[in-house]
DNA sequence: GATGTCCATCGTAGCGCTATGATGGGTATA
DNA sequence: TATACCCATCATAGCGCTACGATGGACATC
């Protein structure tokens, strides 16, 4: 090919050394073209079962592996989800990223991942690295971000869909639950268990805004509850653990002697504050009644069991794969459907 | 350039609608040419200050994205590093994901994440789909693979880390600890302790490879022991969860009622059985000692406090990033310096 | 003054694939 | 028989970037 066309002849380049077996060595082997191996790869219907097989065969023997770089170059969209959580230590977040990846991964999408540990400088620059890879779609949490993390992901014209959140207004779509009214909910069933003097014990409220917006529904629900009723809101700043759950409850009985129930913005809290009044000899529920949130894996068997909300983590992966699936599918949700409200549940147990 | 230089004239044909910003249109606007630009964003020392600045200013008055994907077929290796773990839902590897992810991601790599549900078929086809990726590095857990999926790494001739075991032979790279080495010194602790009628409570163990060598090692390590030692192993069919280590207690005192210790192979699987024994009024540790694995957050806060072993995970996400960055760096390390051993610390709290 | 070295910069051939439109033979329709 | 229409298959132009080697000016050395 090296046709010397231009001003200079010059020597030919050393080719870079190359031996992954490729699209067109399966052609060949297949005796078709390379447009027909890729035609297959991508819609096997739309080819001959006759040369179908005859490629399979091919793809079998060279044990030919796609590049999918080049495809997603060739594409311009890359078969990749990118999703950013705040952390996946966080148990909410691992179930539903897990839930996600193994749905996306039956139709051969893969999840990139990426953690902005509730920053939103660092969750920016996250989303430019996810963007520089053309991704089908970006699966963002929460609906707090920067701007220019919005005027980012607006101008790409790739797919977002938010998560663990709805009641704001999405840059695209959104799949989860309103937070105040979680936080509602624990207050109304605090108070119908005849509680007057509840408390709300959360981590890092500065800058998990979603848990900040439990604790907020949590005291807005209980201004509306019968006179002589208090509510407090505790803080802890480091990151929600069982220990800043002890740590918490402890400070809460000091501020609120009274104390008789309390809800918490995460499971982890509860158990905390449950192996607490276990050390202080406090009797739950008969002197506290305690609501979680989350409904962990610990949340039956712990003593008391745990009353807690559950989110539904998995249905809001499953929910988030949908939406994005049926945009690649070309069937673009419209209106209200791109806002799915995954809800949430309380589940009494003993320990209210 | 539509030479039509092939044997018939053909209609120019229609480009692919793109507005994208590419390097091209920083270098015309940065009046230099794209591989100058292209340097600058790979060796930015390379360049000229003055060339160099000009090519900022046109990067971010352009708002450019470099495209990964382009990047990563030129150069035949993409800046992904494709991890593979058994579930992203366990603690253990969402702390080592974590961390690799955080260390990966200061050098600019990308995590792809795939969870095999420990099964080896499923792991080889993400593997596979990993390869696809031409990423610089693939990370798999533990040692034991199809030898297919050896196979596929062997000749692909990417960098391989496998984490969280050691003690076999690796495809190319390994961190992690000895599990049977675990279980050794559960069982020696114990031991020590006085406690002749032990037993280790497992979960999935038929597909747990890892959790399935702590067992073994405990129970060689109780045969070791003096006499009048009986040991048993029990496996819960079920994932490793608070509610199987409750079940577990209650089918080890039915097998041994003598029973006055056990070794969890996970930190859920202990505090179930901390849960069944305040449930069944067995004191821990007078009449029951408890070893954990894994000093998960809770440890410390739960009473009484466990007994664990602390297998780091994020030390190994860390030491995991080390090697790849190394090998990106051209310094492959050689022989013994490919096997890391993170170890392990076992931390003696009240229930042993 | 000639030659050599170094450095910043440049030109361009691919990387492996997909999308577009063309081709040509077979079948249905006029 | 002529025409239209399909369908399976094919040829090829990029996708945006990197890496290789070339270029030419600045400076040092002979």
């Amino acid at each position: 090919m090296d046709t010397g066309s231009s001003l200079q002849n010059r020597v030919p380049r050393k080719r870079r050394k190359m031996q992954r077996v490729t699209m067109i060595d399966v052609a060949k082997l297949a005796q078709v073209s390379p447009s027909t191996v890729s035609l297959y790869l991508r819609k096997p219907s739309a080819v001959s079962p006759a040369a179908g097989q005859e490629i399979a065969r091919a793809i079998s023997t060279l044990g030919y592996v796609p590049n999918l770089v080049a495809g997603g170059l060739a594409a311009a969209s890359s078969k990749v989800v990118s999703v950013i959580v705040p952390s996946i230590r966080n148990a909410f977040f691992a179930e539903t990223v897990s839930t996600l990846q193994s749905e996306l991964a039956l139709e051969g999408l893969q999840v990139i991942l990426g953690h902005s540990e509730y920053g939103e400088d660092q969750e920016e620059a996250l989303v430019r690295t996810a963007l520089a890879w053309a991704p089908a779609a970006v699966v963002l949490t929460g609906l707090s971000h920067s701007p220019e993390t919005r005027k980012l992901l607006q101008a790409s014209g790739v797919p977002v869909v938010e998560m663990w959140e709805i009641g704001g207004k999405p840059v695209d779509m959104a799949v989860g639950f309103s937070h105040p009214q979680v936080g509602a909910s624990a207050a109304r069933h605090l108070l119908s268990k005849g509680r007057r003097s509840i408390a709300f014990l959360g981590a890092r409220m500065q800058e998990d805004h979603r848990a900040a917006k439990r604790a907020s529904g949590f005291a807005e629900e209980a201004k509306l509850a019968a006179e002589r009723t208090t509510c407090e809101i505790i803080n802890h700043p480091g990151a929600a653990t069982v220990e800043a759950g002890s740590l918490l409850l402890g400070r809460a009985l000091q501020q609120v002697p009274s104390l008789d129930g309390i809800a918490c913005s995460n499971d982890l809290i509860a158990l905390g504050a449950l192996f607490e009044c276990q050390r202080q000899g406090i009797a739950v529920p008969d002197r506290i009644a305690v609501v979680g949130f989350g409904d962990l894996d610990f949340s039956t068997s712990c003593i008391p069991s745990l009353t807690t909300i559950r989110p539904s983590g998995d249905l809001i992966g499953k929910e988030v794969a949908r939406l994005i699936l049926a945009g690649i599918h070309g069937e673009h949700p419209a209106g209200a459907s791109r806002i799915i409200d995954t809800g949430h549940v309380l589940i009494e147990r003993r320990s209210t």
